[in-house]
DNA sequence: AGTAATCAAGTAACCGATTACTTGACAATC
DNA sequence: GATTGTCAAGTAATCGGTTACTTGATTACT
C-alpha cells in the first residue's frame, strides 16, 4: 500500500508525531533528527495524504472557482491571472462550471464543493442565479467578480463608466442611431451586463439621443451570437450607423456578418467591443478594455487574504477602471491604420 | 462546528452506519428509514466531508490537469472539451500550471498532486520535462495529449501530416521561399512541435525545395512572438514569399507585423497557421485546424476509463486528424477586395 | 543540593466517513 | 417446536495525519 507516517516514523526511528513536526518544519525539533525524518521521507518516497492532513486540521488546502463558462476569452484571462496570484501559495485550484446560468446542476455547487475547498472565486454569477444563495449558505470566504453578493469581498468592474465612455465615443463621433448588441437579459438587474446597459442609456438621454428599442438585440456573448444580431440589424428597416457590443466576442461577429457583405467597419458601420482582448488589435476593433487578467489575480489575493483571516486590510469592494482603446472600426479610413488613443474611465 | 454523519443519526434516531449507507442510496436500506435520514440530512444542511470519505474509501474523487500554460487558445479549448467530458461525473477538477517548462517549480508536481487526485490528465507537457518522469513515478492512471509518454493512454495529433498539408499547400500555390515561425526548440524530439517540424521538411524535400535555415525562427507561441519573427524575416536579405506558423497565434502576430509594414496577407506574404481558433476567420487566416475541444474530450474520457480499471476498451494511442482551412491569407484578395491572380514563383 | 524551568520527543485522542463484522428479529424448513 | 436462513441495522475498527497533553531529561537558579 502507501507509505504513510508511520513508515517514516519506523525508518527514521522516531514517533509519527515527530515525523509530522519535522516535516512541516516546526522549530521544536532536533536538526539532527529532522535531518534523519526528512532522509527517510524522501528514501521511502513519501508524499502526506492530503485527505488525511485536510480531515485532521479542518483545512482543505485549496479553493474553487465557479463561472458559468470556461470556453469565453474573459475567462481564460481571469484564470490566468488567478493562476499567477496562487503561485507560491500551496493552495489548489479547483474549477467548477456551473454552465448555463438556467441548466439545473446534476449535483448542486453545495454539496460539491462545500467541504472540499477552503473559499470560493466566484465569477460572473448572475446575483439571481440559485447558485448564488446556495453558496451564501455556506458561510465560507467568498471574492467574487461583478456584482457585490451576499459576502465578503468582490471585485468590481466600473461597467457604467466604461458603457458611457463607449457610447460617448459614438456620439463624439455624430452617430445618432447607435445600435446596441447585448448578451442575453439586458433588462434584468443582477446580471453583470445590467450595469453596462444603464451607462448606454444614460449617455444616450445626456446626448439627448433616443434609444431604439429595436436596435438593441441579445448575442450571447458568442461571435456567433454577434454575427446573428448585426445581419437582423441590416436586415431592419432603418439600420444603425453604430453599433455597441457587449463584449469583443460579439463584435467579431458583427464585424464577420459586415464583411460578408462588403461593409467595412469604421467607414460603413462604426463598431465598438468590449472587453479588450489581445485579437481585438488585430481586428482594429475599438474597444472598452478590461483589465481581466487583474481582476483575477486581485480576487484570488482578497480571498487568500479572507481565509487567513486577515480581511478588511483591504476593501471590501475594490472597483476597477476601463479604458477606451481607439482603432479604426470607429474611425473609418484606413483599414490598416492602428491609430491608439487611450482615455481613463474610471 | 461542522453538521457531521453523527448529527444526522441522531436526528433520525439510527446509526451512522445507516445514515452512510441510506445516502449513498444501497438496496438494504429500509425505504422508510432512508427517508427519515435523507429528511434529517436535508433538515441539518449536511454535506459529508469529502476528506474523510477520500481517506476512507482512498478514493479522492478528483482528477487533475497538468499543463504548462493557462493563457492560450489552445488550452481553453482543450479544458472547455475535458469540462464537458466531465459533466455528470461526480469527479472534481484540480488544476495545476507548472508555468515554463524550464522554471522550477516552487512545489513539485508530485508533492503537490499526487494523493490529492486520482489520475491525471497531462497536456502538452515535452517529454523530457522532469514532471514527466515525477508523474510517471506516481504510478497513477494517466491520459495525456502530446507525445506518448510512459504511461497508459495518450491522444495524439496527426502533427506530421498536418504540417505536411501546410507545407504542401503553400508549394502547390508556387512559393519555393518558405519560412517557418516554430515555438521554442524544433530540434528537440519530444517536444510537441517536433513532429509539425519533421512534417515540414518532409514535404519541403518531396518537392525539391532547400529550407533555409535563417527563415527558421522561433515565436514562443504567443502574438509578439510571432510578430517579432515576422519582423525578423522581412528584415532579412530575402525575405519569404509565404511562412508557416505553428500557431495560429503566431500566424497574427506575423500578420500584425505585415500590416504595420503595409503589406497584406495572401497578396504580399502568404500566411498559414495551426490551430484553427474560431478568430482564424475573422482574420482570414488559412490555417491547419485542430479538434483541442475533441482531444480534451477524449483525453478527459480515457481517463475516467483508466480510472475505473476498464481501460483497454479503446486504444492505448488515440490520433486525431487535423483539417486544412483554407482562406485568404494564402490566397491572396478576400476580405480587402483583391481576387486571387499571380502567385508568386521563385 | 534541591527545586523549578525548559524543552525535545512520545502517547494517544481526535478529525468524519466507510464498512467488515456482529447482532437480533422474523420467516422458512424439518 | 426447534433450527436454520435471511436481512436490516448497530458496533467498532479503520483510513493517515495532527496536536493537546504527558513524560523524562537536562539546565538554571536559589
Amino acid at each position: 500500500m502507501n507509505v504513510t507516517v508511520k513508515d517514516v516514523a519506523r525508518v527514521a526511528g522516531v514517533s509519527t508525531a515527530t515525523v509530522s513536526r519535522a516535516l512541516r518544519g516546526f522549530q521544536t525539533v532536533d536538526p539532527v533528527i529532522r535531518a534523519a525524518v526528512q532522509q527517510a521521507a524522501e528514501r521511502l518516497n513519501y508524499v502526506g495524504s492530503p485527505a488525511a492532513a485536510a480531515l485532521s486540521t479542518g483545512r482543505a488546502g485549496s479553493i474553487g472557482v465557479i463561472t458559468p463558462f470556461v470556453n469565453r476569452m474573459a475567462f481564460q484571462r481571469m484564470l490566468s491571472g488567478i493562476e499567477t496570484a496562487m503561485r507560491g501559495t500551496d493552495m489548489d485550484l479547483l474549477l467548477y462550471c456551473t454552465g448555463d446560468p438556467s441548466d439545473p446542476h446534476p449535483v448542486p455547487p453545495r454539496k460539491r464543493l462545500a467541504r472540499r475547498v477552503e473559499g470560493f472565486i466566484v465569477l460572473s454569477l448572475a446575483m439571481h442565479s440559485p447558485d448564488v444563495e446556495e453558496i451564501s449558505k455556506l458561510n465560507m470566504p467568498v471574492a467574487s467578480f461583478g456584482e457585490h453578493g451576499p459576502w465578503g469581498a468582490s471585485v468590481q468592474l466600473d461597467d457604467r463608466a466604461g458603457a458611457v465612455v463607449a457610447t460617448e465615443h459614438l456620439i463624439g463621433l455624430g452617430h445618432t442611431r447607435i445600435a446596441l448588441i447585448h448578451g442575453r437579459d439586458a433588462h434584468d438587474p443582477g446580471v453583470l451586463e445590467y450595469q453596462r446597459h444603464l451607462g448606454f442609456n444614460e449617455a444616450m438621454a445626456r446626448a439627448g439621443l433616443p434609444v431604439d428599442p429595436t436596435l438593441v438585440l441579445p448575442g450571447d456573448f458568442t461571435i456567433a451570437g454577434g454575427a446573428y444580431a448585426m445581419a437582423q440589424l441590416l436586415d431592419g428597416d432603418r439600420p444603425p450607423t453604430a453599433v455597441f457590443a457587449f463584449s469583443d466576442e460579439m463584435a467579431y461577429g458583427a464585424i464577420r456578418t459586415m464583411r460578408e457583405r462588403g461593409l467595412a467597419p469604421g467607414s460603413d458601420v462604426a463598431v465598438i467591443g468590449f472587453d479588450g482582448h489581445e485579437t481585438s488589435s488585430l481586428l482594429d476593433l475599438t474597444t472598452i478594455t478590461v483589465p481581466f487578467e487583474e481582476i483575477g489575480a486581485t480576487t484570488a489575493r482578497k480571498l487568500l487574504e479572507e481565509i487567513e483571516g486577515r480581511s478588511g486590510e483591504t476593501a471590501d469592494v475594490t472597483v476597477l477602471p476601463t479604458q477606451l482603446t481607439v482603432r479604426s472600426s470607429t474611425l473609418g479610413g484606413g483599414a490598416t491604420g492602428n491609430l491608439v488613443s487611450s482615455l481613463r474611465s474610471g
